[in-house]
DNA sequence: GCAAGGTC
């Protein structure tokens, strides 16, 4: 039978370019998770059955296990030795199952990653989901190394296929694992310090990260240069001439002096002298290159500086061209042009445009320049139109991206700007004087990329020897000034320098600090740090300067590159770095009360922010309602801060208390058109199992469905389970029968409901079908236990006969059984126990557990004592 | 609720 063989790309294009080049586009493409192109050929010399695929980036992506995901309980220095899982990255896209089912009855595996790290860190990847296997001869894994997906580039990686390097695949394996732990063990700490003292931070989290703190170290850099600056006054002479009509100002050599006495002292040597001698007269020709191919860190100084995106829209906008065909791959770190490039078809997409197709004619019949050397990173190429588009097929924002697109691309292969510039130099009392001017002959890229054009300026005939009279000798008086903030071209710059981030990462590291409300872009997308940005990178200077130094993304970088070159063990290697990120940890814990001085000159403690709300269960006293992020409740008395969801805002709620711990409720009215309101216990809300309610209420509110609601599935505040419908006031208001503690619903063991008793721990089954109670306001004459109301859903319990009340005593089954026999002549609450056990009222805290489930029993997940 | 890196 013909060998099979599964290659696989990085990302769906990539994989439909290998299939065609290879198949010389007789293809069958099979749609799936991603598509799947086959076709018969020849492989190392057999017939075989091709099947081209691929992944959507990283398939895993990792993560603490859920033992460590409890912030209250983790102690974040234990993060640095916590095991840590790998997981699919995106679940829904059910890459592994897709990749295994393909490479069923497949012998053989061509890795067709992108050739970098992370690309051979995804061969791994793409391995392990494959199940496919080295043999005894390790030939049935290959790696294709290419750098262009031209046909040609194509069909040689093809022919000189290597095996994959697991080196460089640990090495990111490394690095995933190293910021992980370092930026979450700091980012909890911080946030939880932070968030505990101080009430107007506005900041949901306080997160630090071995890229985004340098990135915002940047910004409050600039910053604190400007803060800082002391203007110092300026003297410099300029005296003005007249020439054939024309009055020219002339600057002086020494540029400027900071003594007003010298200055004065120069002036009169000057204007004494009445006339200028001149010197000397240079003229040299001058060239200005074109620039090189388009990568991704330029398009987003351009996008930023001259067309007013940031970096995260600017991707957008050239990612939605890429997959429109408008444009070429937009990641990509390559100036240079691999050599198969073609040029003339590339231009001849571009012939019809009204705006630069004249010049795209002019280019192809005179012979276009071969672009100038640029980096080849072995990437992607450079950024390059690839079809032709007007500005009613693109909308405005991404027309003058694909605009800027092409003028930069013509520009590569159009000759370069040639201009003369002549500098005329004088002398008067013996001071030296020049004036520039400069002539462009031949404009070259400058006529498609205006903006870069060389400027005009005329000067008149002067000859060598030549003296003219002083108009007038101008003392100007100026005055240093501060740098403005830092621009966000100027950032990515930085950031690219120094190692920070990659062409699709900058953008989000940028994105993340002003989200985080570090930073805020001001006019001319200039980044001004917020005081809570200030405020941490000083506390980093003044505790651990290497904190937020690029330095440390520097270092990380250079230790996992010996893993990636087979220097030293990938284990070792990391042991050794995050140990000293844990010292490094250790002292900033040990001294964060240096930062915290900081913060408190900057914020104010939680005692005197917010407005008083609602009454603390614990101690009865109001407690302060917080409203910047993360919204919360602060219990001053207490010291106890008691969170709330996030996106909408909260009213006291008709001054009812939660009969579980007394806590008053409040209401919480969700933002948005709809405007829908619910009403949450503080407490609870912050009490296992109810606790993490808010992450399921906001994918609930962010679900596919866009609705909130009954009908949507909104959760109740109590209860997660989506179309549960029960008030607190309707729920647990009956007495635990082994310790009187308060029974409430257990929304774990939803559908299936149970009663589940906070104090003790024990759970009480309810009948199948039952899906409300209620108090009836009574006791049981017997045990004196509440007697409650079931409600039964009339389609699913046959039990109901059409009547859907049932009433019993939860305790004892006597009273209980007769009741419903009256009604029924059959007993639901039934636990098999004898009667009047755990009849005393006494408060026995602690009794029965280990009874209940076992998801009680870990005592992280108990509750807080009331 | 947390990092940074792929990609859509």
């Amino acid at each position: 039978m013909a060998p099979r063989v599964l290659m696989v790309a990085e990302k769906p294009s990539i994989a439909l370019s290998i299939a065609s080049a290879l198949s010389g586009g007789r293809m069958s493409t099979r749609r799936g998770s991603t598509d799947v192109h086959e076709f018969d050929g020849m492989f190392r010399g057999l017939h075989a059955h091709f099947k081209v695929t691929s992944v959507i980036g990283h398939i895993f992506s990792v993560d603490f296990p859920p033992t460590y995901q409890n912030w209250e309980v983790t102690d974040p220095m234990d993060l640095f030795q916590a095991p840590i899982l790998k997981s699919e990255s995106n679940p829904k896209a059910h890459i592994r199952r897709h990749l295994s089912q393909e490479a069923k009855g497949c012998g053989y595996l061509v890795l067709w990653l992108d050739c970098d790290r992370e690309g051979e860190n995804i061969c791994y990847e793409v391995i392990e989901c494959s199940g496919i296997h080295e043999n005894e001869a390790g030939r049935r894994i290959y790696r294709a190394r290419f750098s262009s997906v031209a046909e040609k580039d194509i069909l040689k990686a093809m022919d000189n296929l290597v095996a994959p390097n697991k080196d460089e695949a640990l090495a990111v394996d490394a690095r995933q694992e190293i910021d992980l732990k370092v930026g979450v063990a700091f980012t909890r700490f911080q946030t939880r310090y932070f968030q505990g003292k101080y009430g107007n931070l506005d900041s949901r989290v306080i997160s630090y990260g071995p890229c985004q703190t340098p990135t915002l170290g940047f910004c409050v850099q600039r910053y604190l240069q400007i803060t800082t600056f002391k203007p110092e006054k300026f003297w410099s002479l300029n005296p003005y001439i007249i020439k054939d009509g024309y009055e020219l100002r002339l600057e002086w050599d020494r540029n400027k002096l900071f003594d007003y006495d010298v200055a004065m002292m120069f002036q009169k040597l000057v204007s004494d002298d009445h006339t200028l001698k001149v010197t000397d007269i240079l003229t040299k020709e001058e060239c200005k290159s074109r620039p090189s191919g388009l990568n991704t860190v330029n398009m987003l100084k351009v996008a930023s500086s001259a067309l007013g995106f940031g970096p995260q829209m600017a991707m957008q906008l050239a990612e939605r061209l890429y997959t429109q065909g408008f444009i070429s791959y937009p990641r990509t770190e390559s100036t240079a042009y691999p050599s198969s490039f073609d040029f003339r078809s590339a231009l001849g997409a571009q012939l019809n445009n009204p705006i630069w197709g004249n010049d795209v004619r002019a280019l192809l019949a005179d012979g276009f320049h071969k672009p100038r050397h640029g980096l080849d990173a072995g990437d992607h190429p450079p950024i390059t139109p690839m079809r032709s588009a007007t500005e009613d097929m693109l909308g405005d924002d991404a027309w003058r991206l694909y605009q800027y697109i092409c003028q930069h691309f013509i520009g590569t292969v159009s000759p370069d700007c040639h201009y003369t510039r002549t500098r005329v130099e004088f002398a008067a009392g013996r001071e030296l004087f020049h004036c520039v001017g400069q002539h462009v002959t031949a404009k070259g890229f400058t006529s498609i990329m205006p903006w870069m054009a060389v400027g005009e300026k005329n000067l008149p005939q002067f000859t060598k020897g030549e003296k003219i009279n002083i108009l007038k000798v101008d003392l100007y008086e100026g005055s240093t000034s501060p740098p403005d903030y830092l621009s966000e071209s100027e950032l990515i710059s930085l950031m690219e320098k120094n190692g920070i981030g990659t062409d699709a990462s900058i953008p989000v590291h940028i994105n993340n600090i002003c989200e985080r409300n570090y930073v805020q872009v001001s006019s001319g997308r200039r980044l001004v740090p917020t005081a809570l940005g200030t405020t941490l990178i000083r506390g980093y200077q003044c505790i651990d300067p290497d904190l937020c130094l690029p330095d440390i993304r520097s270092f990380i970088e250079q230790q996992i590159t010996l893993i990636a070159k087979g220097k030293a063990d990938h284990i070792h290697v990391v042991q050794h770095v995050l140990q000293q990120f844990k010292q490094k940890y250790t002292y900033f814990v040990k001294k964060i009360e240096n930062m915290d001085a900081l913060f408190e000159a900057q914020f104010s403690p939680l005692a005197d922010s917010g407005r008083l709300l609602s009454k603390c269960g614990k101690c009865t006293r109001y407690m302060k309602y917080i409203s910047t992020q993360p919204p919360r409740l602060y219990c001053a008395t207490c010291e106890e801060v008691y969170y709330l969801p996030q996106n909408g805002t909260i009213k006291l709620y008709k001054e009812l208390a939660c009969p579980l711990d007394g806590f008053e409720l409040v209401l919480f009215l969700m933002a948005g058109p709809d405007g829908k309101t619910f009403p949450l216990c503080p407490y609870c809300y912050n009490s296992p199992p109810f606790e993490g309610i808010d992450k399921l209420f906001g994918a609930l509110k962010l679900g596919s469905s866009g609705k909130i609601g009954k009908g949507a599935g909104m959760p109740c505040f109590l209860c997660p389970h989506p179309t549960c419908q029960h008030s607190l006031i309707s729920q647990g208001v009956c007495a635990c029968p082994e310790c009187s503690g308060t029974l409430v619903l257990d929304p774990v063991s939803a559908p299936k409901w149970r009663l589940y008793c906070n104090i003790c721990n024990c759970l009480v089954s309810l009948p199948q079908g039952a899906h409300r109670i209620s108090t009836t306001g009574k006791r049981c004459p017997e045990c004196d236990s509440t007697i409650i109301e079931v409600d039964f859903n009339k389609r699913t319990t046959p039990l109901s006969n059409g009547a859907t009340l049932h009433v019993g005593c939860i305790l004892c089954d006597e009273l209980l059984h007769s009741l419903v026999e009256m009604k029924h002549g059959k007993s639901f609450f039934r636990r098999g126990r004898g009667r009047g056990r755990g009849r005393g009222r006494a408060s026995s805290r602690g009794r029965g557990r280990g009874r209940g489930r076992s998801k009680y029993e870990d005592p992280k997940m108990s509750f807080r004592d009331f």
